[in-house]
DNA sequence: GTAATAGTGTCTATAAGACAGTATCCG
DNA sequence: CGGATACTGTCTTATAGACACTATTAC
């Protein structure tokens, strides 16, 4: 007889505390060349006046993917990530000093500076470098969004490997060079420019190439200007180093 | 204001219908040469009859992987499975007839045949190829959890190449052969038994020999035994072909 | 002109994949 | 003995990484 069966047929909401169920988001897009994340500045206690990832609860009619995409939306006006994806939930019984909260925490990828967020309130949400979040006198986060915020990170940095996801990190058309400088930003790391060229384009479907070029300030032949191709999946994929 | 402080200070239970957590976990191991899963038999409607993965609900003082490890235990008798990894969270609204239930879906792997599961119904507990699940006639899994094992069965897949995991699926100490026959059950292909050698022994830390060796039936030399190294993932990875 | 960058050519080291061949065991 | 398997040697081909070089632009 399946434990499975039995407890659930027997469930009463009485039997067990309330258990709430919420969606978190932590949108990464790049900010002068380094890798940010938006969060936003809690107005009430607990951890009022602290940083959290934008987030609130699923509704009856949702699933999680539909709650992330409305509080994102809702939060800090972007209507539609480039990339969104479900990074893992976090369950820890005490991790919200008020009553149960399991949080399922997704990974977001936006372009470039997001424009005038309209509808939102702009002094209580900002982009943080992640790198600057790192640092001793940088704020703590909110409950345990330190920690999703480092997984969701490791999860960028490692897709970025064999997928096609640094696309999603910069505005089309681009240059070779642009999207070289997201796999530093990033990676924080610097890539030969050469060779990263020559794979970038040998890998199918990555990137294809558009009718315009774009000059940069400071000199340099005009740079052929790439859209994103149809590949999700790099194959080989691009090495970190 | 943020609307998750919004949201979460003003929730009250009557508010928002009951949701219930539940955990499900897909055990993967091998079975004569071929990619297994643990399933068991529903006593209790709904999907009374029909096959399911093991699971249960969280209880108030857990974690995720705290009632992952328990709900294993009770319904198959395996107290401790070689890899237990959080996989993803299901929470399409409709996926449980009678109430709204939210699942933290896990992957597992054990190796070989289980003992005899002690403590259980063995009856309503069977290991599945998973290949055999897929052919026409094959039992339909209780709610949605054919899309759950068919994730789960991917992300091993896909695991295998660069992670030690394969190492998993086997007692130690394994010969390279028996190695090589996780990767071939795993990915259903055949590998280039000589080359396959090579590259395994050439990542460091996937495998150390230990002083034994093991002969088998039908000829050839004995092989060395090997048992797994530090290793948890594998640079560069193992290749699928 | 000078500095900077786009893009190409090419050399070297390494690794994957294919195949041959030898050694060692079971029956 | 014959068949099967463990394990090694080696050849070919593809690719990563490094470096040199040319072409084209901003200033």
């Amino acid at each position: 007889m399946s434990k499975h069966a039995d407890s659930l047929s027997s469930y009463d909401p009485g039997e067990y505390p309330a258990v709430a169920v919420t969606v978190d988001i932590a949108l990464f897009t790049i900010v002068d060349d380094s890798l940010s994340v938006l969060l936003v500045q809690r107005g009430e206690p607990p951890y009022e006046g602290a940083w959290a990832l934008p987030g609130g609860f699923i509704r009856p009619d949702e699933d999680a993917d539909v709650a992330a995409r409305r509080e994102l939306k809702e939060e800090t006006g972007i209507a539609a990530p480039r990339h969104l994806e479900q990074l893992k939930t976090f369950s820890t019984p005490d991790r919200d000093p008020r009553m149960r909260v399991v949080s399922i925490a997704y990974t977001a990828l936006a372009p470039g500076l997001p424009p005038a967020t309209a509808g939102t309130d702009a002094a209580s949400t900002r982009l943080w470098s992640v790198t600057k979040l790192k640092r001793r006198g940088a704020p703590a986060l909110a409950f345990d969004h330190q920690k999703i915020m480092s997984d969701a990170l490791e999860r960028v940095r490692s897709k970025l490997e064999y997928t096609s996801l640094a696309t999603s990190l910069i505005r089309q058309p681009f240059t070779i060079a642009e999207l070289r400088h997201v796999y530093e930003a990033v990676w924080d790391t610097e890539l030969h420019a050469a060779n990263f060229r020559r794979k970038v384009l040998s890998v199918d479907g990555f990137v294809v190439p558009t009718r315009g070029t774009r000059s940069a300030p400071g000199g340099g032949p005009p740079a052929v200007l790439y859209k994103a191709g149809k590949a999700t999946r790099l194959s080989p994929p691009m090495l970190r180093h």
